[in-house]
DNA sequence: GCCTCAGATGTGAGCGCTAACAATGTTGCC
DNA sequence: GGCAACATTGTTAGCGCTCACATCTGAGGC
């Protein structure tokens, strides 16, 4: 029984080699107090000569500590997601946890539950869920598993502890710069519908209208991508044709503003010559664009970080708290750049 | 001992609830022939009214499987990594594997041992690098754990399976195209040095100068940012102006190629009139630039596709099969826009 | 009727580790 | 010297699961 051929050194082994108790490599491995310096180098030595391992698994089982923090991601494709998964890799990593990665195949509650379940296998001990639609929020608080759970850009009234980014700020600042500029009103091109982040700059979008008793055009709903901020761009450059006064636009994101760009640039319109744009996300493109996108820019970096942080704290509460879930708010700043400028005729702030 | 307060069910729990032994609970769950159907219905309620879960830990340490696949990722910010990463997750839960992430914090050697060791640690069965520098490459295919080991962009001669995007020939179509349009020669924005995407563009850019011959000017190293087109942008205008011939740059990204085109139009400089310009990657803005850009496209979900696929082959062989580490390669192919033209004066193709 | 064989189920051992406890050796102090 | 207190190490018993094997049933063949 004491041979192990090529096999992978256990403890026992390194044990053996060692001349001392299996549990005694435990403690070292652990860092635990009492044992002798010298016993530890000798321990430290048979583990390098063995090319020892721990067992993870075997360690799990008894500990019931997995050390494993779940993502659950809806599109890491998009900029946002994709930052926000790096900086949640890099904080777990720093409290000593692993993340495991599982993408939601649609928004639909029936994706939702599989995630779930695939999460739940794996029996992480926590999770994170950057999924920023109202159905996915919705179906993730109904299911009572996988708990402790983050979500980030999760709205709230779901009950969960909830990381966000300032939309609704963010939206009102940039909305209330080209107020300041001296338009009249201010157009705007949504995100996708039931996005939480897209709803949330619509509101912060219609309070600053509504404060400086600006009229309220009905925004036009695209799906973040470049083509529906093309299309959209379209159809409010049609408007401007027909008479409509259209001279500033808030879009939802940077994608969709290049659309937006392309459009007016097609129709003739100048940027911001005639109609000013103002993006949201601060895409590393978007100062190099012609004209360089006046836009807010979200900290990623934070949210993730913040997000982690928050999971950790839930885990070490043990479950209690439930009575107030736990929340964080990013700020969202904007970077005004090349694409905004004073309506023509008004005489602006400066 | 039978007693299981309110923690949570194991095996045990649910046979007795069924009135079966543990030994029987396992076959159903995992799904062996010989189970009466009624004992089948059973159990199956029985897991259903416990709100049983296998524990994974238990399970890997008898198996001596995780289904657990790591991933080892540079910059997962990257519009490339992020797509590929995505495409990872997809193919490995098709197969019925885990994904765990595990981002890299450098490029140096000591970065790529504490990855390694991070990625042993929770002892995936295999790992999929997204590493595409020479140096990080170079560092994975010398550390000996961590086998089987799938380099995504990884270049050859590592003795490591590679998946990778035919650079090369991206790159020789799209310097073909221009020179095909008439330009006698193309000027290249590089990519960052030490990374093989990057130099194999390089490659093919100089296999088409070559097999035109066309004089071959020093190519430019950027680091994919707009920041970085924007400035070696502003240098080619510069050399323009100077009397140089600039008449068609293959750029070897799109990112970098919105700085270009923003140098170029600060230089008066007209793009597809004075100056023809190719990306690579076709990002989804890239349509609604104006103009849109003539680019390469890079199929990233055939590539993590592929990339579990190697994988899934080199566990399923158990590490035989060394001698001729396996490829794949995933063509890139050129789409036209509207960033090139026919060098003035000359006729074309057309 | 008895034996065979396959289907259906149960039993026991053990995966590699940690926690609890037991058993030493070691020191300090009266 | 003797005894407490502590440091250091070893021993034992599982964690929850799967594997190998043993057992038991009933159908079928002669």
């Amino acid at each position: 029984m004491s041979e192990r051929d090529g096999r992978t050194p256990v403890m026992a082994d390194v044990a053996r080699l060692a001349g001392v108790s299996h549990q005694t490599v435990s403690r070292v491995l652990n860092g635990h107090p009492n044992v002798r310096t010298e016993t530890v180098t000798r321990v430290r030595a048979a583990i390098e000569e063995l090319g020892y391992r721990r067992n993870p698994s075997a360690r799990a089982l008894v500990t019931r500590r997995t050390n494993l923090l779940g993502v659950l991601t809806f599109d890491s494709t998009l900029f946002g997601p994709a930052r926000t998964l790096a900086a949640i890799e890099n904080a777990a990593r720093e409290a000593g946890y692993f993340v495991s990665v599982v993408s939601l195949d649609g928004v639909t509650r029936q994706a939702v539950i599989e995630a779930t379940a695939r999460l739940a296998e794996q029996s992480v001990e926590g999770c994170v869920a950057l999924a920023p639609q109202r159905a996915v929020v919705e179906a993730l608080a109904d299911l009572s598993g996988l708990r402790p759970l983050v979500a980030v850009e999760g709205g709230g009234g779901s009950g969960l502890p909830v990381v966000r980014v300032d939309q609704e700020g963010g939206a009102y600042a940039a909305t209330r710069h080209l107020l300041d500029l001296g338009h009249r009103t201010v157009h705007h091109i949504a995100g996708k519908r039931d996005w939480l982040e897209g709803e949330a700059r619509v509101e912060g979008w219609r309070r600053a209208l509504a404060e400086a008793g600006a009229p309220v055009p009905a925004p036009a709903h695209g799906d973040w991508s470049p083509r529906s901020g093309y299309e959209l761009g379209l159809r409010l450059a049609g408007e401007r044709a027909r008479g409509a006064e259209v001279t500033a636009a808030f879009v939802a994101n940077d994608q969709m503003s290049i659309g937006v760009l392309r459009a007016f640039h097609e129709n003739g319109i100048e940027v911001p010559g005639d109609v000013s744009v103002v993006g949201f996300d601060d895409i590393p493109e978007t100062e190099y664009l012609t004209p360089a996108l006046t836009t807010v820019r979200q900290d990623f970096t934070q949210l993730g970080r913040s997000a982690v942080e928050l999971l950790l704290a839930a885990l070490a509460d043990g479950g209690t708290g439930d009575a107030a879930p736990a929340r964080a708010v990013v700020p969202a700043r904007l970077r005004v750049r090349e694409s905004t400028a004073p309506a023509s005729g008004a005489p602006g702030h400066w």
